[in-house]
DNA sequence: TTGTTTACCGAACATTCGGTCAGTTGACAA
DNA sequence: TTGTCAACTGACCGAATGTTCGGTAAACAA
């Protein structure tokens, strides 16, 4: 047969990708454990059994889904201004990034944020997670060597606030109204680095 | 022998406040939702119907665990160090008070911060969580209003960034080491009232 | 000794859970 | 018209869930 279909078929309904976005829609509303694949099935508009036609299961879903947020933020370490250049500079571009990352993939990086390593799939996301951590942290210890910022705070703890700041953004934020990833990522670099008192 | 036991009688095993305690605590670690009663009574050493002797049910020690939390925020802002005097003076007040709550009453406020509205235990904490919200918001609108905060960052968009970071510190504080409760408000005042960098 | 109370166990309850599977539907191709 | 196949349904499974209940061992009181 000479290519019957020039376009693809298209066919109705879900595919794994609409199934994983609502999917993910679903568990931060409810969180992962509260939601059941009923729950799902409501939102997607069918039936439970139908769910497993384009997904092999639950924990699968929450798999994807963390690796989604993962992913983007290992790429943004290997990014060379990442690795190079003044540590304050490189500092400021993790954390811009990490604003833009977080909002782009907005409910992919709010799960991550809750998992709590209640399964193997759970623990291998966090173990990923901590990785990313470690690198933030060098950076930040990297930049009180180098006497950019002040040396009056732990480096270990600063770099727990200022993520901690980053990562609460998944508490609030509205992608439809608000401010926009750059507006936010100045804001937060206003207060953390130059503080919000005159 | 004479007054067998001048003190409470002091019966054996436990009573509602220990099983609230470290239910509490199973709740932090797997989330209330991934916490099965048999968790609950595993980490209590007894069977799972010897939970139902002292407490009503798990949603009632959810619900005893968020007022915990909650009564403490509303005891602060009722307080005369929240309401009269300087506005900078009073958030900064709130700020390091809020630190203070959040490690006294570590496990409780960090369950309240994971609540998601999933029954009526957890919408009616969540009112409450936002009304103690809109005091702080209200809070920093004054300290713009007065000049004394920087005018180029929206003040409702400073309160979440400022109490993000507050909120935060359930994320990884550890009561055992670390910081103590005054040195790591001062830290989190100094970055985000004077900004981290030189 | 007898009775009462406290703190608990073990078995069972109805319900919900994640997941399976044989079949049905409907769009499209031949 | 017939056949194919992606997409889905509905009935069902065993396991786990939160909760109830009858019973009971130990401590103490009378």
């Amino acid at each position: 047969m000479a290519t019957p279909t020039p376009t693809r078929p298209r066919k109705r309904g879900h595919d794994p990708e609409s199934v994983l976005s609502i999917a993910v829609e679903v568990f931060n509303t409810r969180g992962y454990d509260g939601t059941s694949m009923e729950d799902l099935a409501r939102a997607l508009g069918v039936t439970k059994s139908a769910i497993y036609y384009h997904v092999p299961g639950k924990e699968q879903l929450l798999a994807r889904a963390l690796d989604r947020a993962l992913d983007g933020l290992f790429e943004m370490v290997a990014d060379e201004r990442a690795t190079s250049g003044p540590a304050i500079d490189r500092l400021e571009w993790v954390v811009r990034r990490s604003v833009r990352i977080l909002i782009d993939r907005l409910p992919y990086v709010t799960l991550l944020l809750r998992v709590r390593g209640n399964s193997q799939t759970e623990q291998a996301a966090l173990e990923r997670r901590r990785e990313f951590d470690r690198f933030v942290a060098r950076l930040v210890k990297e930049a009180a060597a180098d006497g950019s910022i002040r040396p009056d705070v732990d480096p270990a703890l600063m770099t727990r606030l200022l993520f901690g700041t980053v990562n609460s953004i998944t508490e609030w934020y509205q992608p439809t109204r608000g401010a926009s990833a750059d507006d936010l990522a100045d804001a937060l670099l206003k207060m953390t680095f130059d503080g919000l008192r005159i």
